[in-house]
DNA sequence: TGTGTATATTAGTATATGTTCATATTTTAT
DNA sequence: ATAAAATATGAACATATACTAATATACACA
């Protein structure tokens, strides 16, 4: 087999921005902390506070995290007074990790 | 409201094991060259080599990841001689990958 | 057995990541 | 204005990650 015949199809690569929101997004998902918050906003909303105290993390962590996830627009809050109630704000992010969820669940 | 009422209902957090597989699985999918070795594979399989040609990577890099999919069932191989085809092993993570990259696309 | 080819592995390095502590900011109520 | 409560931010640290070069291993075949 010639070098031709293995290059007979051309490949067409992801272009980069696909791909960087593609990893990113998935990377968001990569890490049991974030996971464990974006579980718990399945299905309410909750304050920053009690997304630490229900997962014993600490308020410093949980805030980073969910400006990450803030970022990637895959949380959103609003406010009331000096609280704020965060909850999930990307359907097919979260589909996703549901169906994965269950997928580990049952393997 | 008291304390009492907002700790009324108990959340349920994944466990240890499931929390640790999916987390796992999505980290796989949250690199640029390893999305890209995926998305790659998904109607054929290549060797090493063809794969570091198509993607403008080294050997030993591939090889590397392949090795990280490979831990986690992503993928598989079969010999030729020296020669080792890769393909993917997981449909769930390949459908969930597509449809992340289909949305990406869309949006 | 020796050589070439394909792949895997090891060690090193630079960068990215996640957590923590301390502190700043924002908002509300007095 | 001041204090309290809730959250955000910055810096520092330890660890994880991804890539690379160099080398080792596995296989086929003369």
């Amino acid at each position: 087999m010639s070098n031709e015949d293995q290059s007979e199809f051309e490949y067409n690569d992801l272009d980069e921005e696909t791909l960087f929101v593609v990893s990113q997004t998935f990377k968001a998902l990569g890490d049991p902390t974030r996971v464990r918050i974006l579980h718990l906003l399945f299905e309410n909303e909750y304050s920053v506070n009690q997304i630490a105290e229900t997962l014993s993390l600490r308020q410093s962590t949980v805030s980073h995290q969910l400006r990450f996830l803030k970022n990637l627009r895959l949380v959103k809050y609003r406010r009331e007074g000096t609280t704020l109630y965060y909850s999930h704000d990307d359907e097919h992010v979260m589909n996703v990790l549901e169906q994965t969820i269950k997928h580990a669940l049952h393997s």
